[in-house]
DNA sequence: CGGGTTTTGTTGTATATGAAACAATTGCGT
DNA sequence: ACGCAATTGTTTCATATACAACAAAACCCG
């Protein structure tokens, strides 16, 4: 039994407002260049309120980052399947439904030079994923799990990087094809 | 002098949600459906919210219709022309982009049965201008002006309502011209 | 360098909104 | 007709936000 305190509307009204106007902001113009004042305006909202919920514009982007990535952990883990991590290398459509759902957000992130805390993030949370693919035991060790975690972890970084940069013109479908194969080829996990 | 006590921003913010939120709504589904508890849901507030602004759906209802028959009339008023209401015979081009600038709520207007109290509001601003327009001096009384005011402003209403449940397929500009040919040619104000 | 302007955090107070509970009413299916 | 469920207004209390003022810092610009 947990006790799922839901919080107030008017806090999540206001952090989605304040994030909306900071990606759109943040899409346009240098990140140095933002303002609180700029943000609180756009979004409608108080300046104090955004140092109510933000203490700068540095922990507001850091929190739209965490976010997005907490959302892409628990869609790659939400799946009945017992062993975890297991939904972006097998099924990854649902992953790019997301890129795609959340288009404004990846894309101010892959376009902007503040970019590498994002890209970071994003690379070691599959990276790990893809270790643990990888450490099961039918897998032989020819080359270093962790080596190739991070060079397929890279791979699919850039692919999707790629995609949203040029406005995804490929579906989703199409995308997790590509993705599914190119795992397979690569012997992530076992056919 | 005037002292202008600017509104609260969460007023302004949260009226905003209501708005949207109901003419979505009314877009969608047959008035007498909405209920409260959607359009707060919808607009992401607390029910008791908009209890605290509209006494009722019929209020908020009429609440939207003014709201725009306002805007209106301020955009036909505001021109420098010391001999108001001139607007919107002599140069409609304004008028024809705010409708499209608003096309869901004319939209929604126009096409739900409850649309005849903003129907007769606005026919009624229309018909009123143009009697002001008919009654310069300069005008030959052959028809009881009126009658033709009423005989104009249906006609234009008539048109405005097409091009609206068409989805506006020529320009404003092109609607313009047309208006203003009508006019012309019925004599409404000399050439 | 100097000085005016903008931005930044922070504070105190007023108020709009959220959440929950309630009785009264309406609506709907059987 | 009945009863269950949803909707409606209304209330009370808690709290998030608005607004205004402030000093300090950062930023321009001549």
């Amino acid at each position: 039994m947990e006790s799922v305190v839901k919080t107030d509307r008017r806090i999540l009204r206001t952090k989605q407002s304040i994030t909306k106007s900071f990606l759109e902001l943040f899409s346009e113009k240098d990140f140095e260049q933002i303002t609180i004042n700029e943000i609180a305006e756009r979004a409608n909202v108080n300046r104090g309120t955004v140092y109510l919920h933000y203490s700068d514009k540095y922990d507001l982007l850091d929190t739209c980052i965490e976010e997005h990535i907490n959302e892409l952990i628990s869609l790659c883990t939400k799946r009945e399947d017992d062993t975890v991590n297991q939904a972006m290398v097998q099924e990854p459509k649902p992953v790019f439904d997301y890129f795609r759902e959340h288009f404004p957000f990846f894309s101010a992130m892959f376009s902007n030079q503040r970019a590498f805390l994002f890209r970071d993030q994003l690379l070691n949370f599959i990276s790990v994923n893809l270790m643990i693919k990888m450490e099961r035991p039918d897998n032989l060790p020819i080359i270093d799990n962790k080596i190739k975690a991070q060079f397929m972890a890279s791979a699919f970084i850039g692919i999707v990087e790629w995609w949203i940069r040029h406005h995804m013109p490929q579906s989703t479908q199409f995308m997790a094809d590509q993705v599914r194969n190119l795992f397979e080829n690569n012997q992530v996990y076992p056919k």
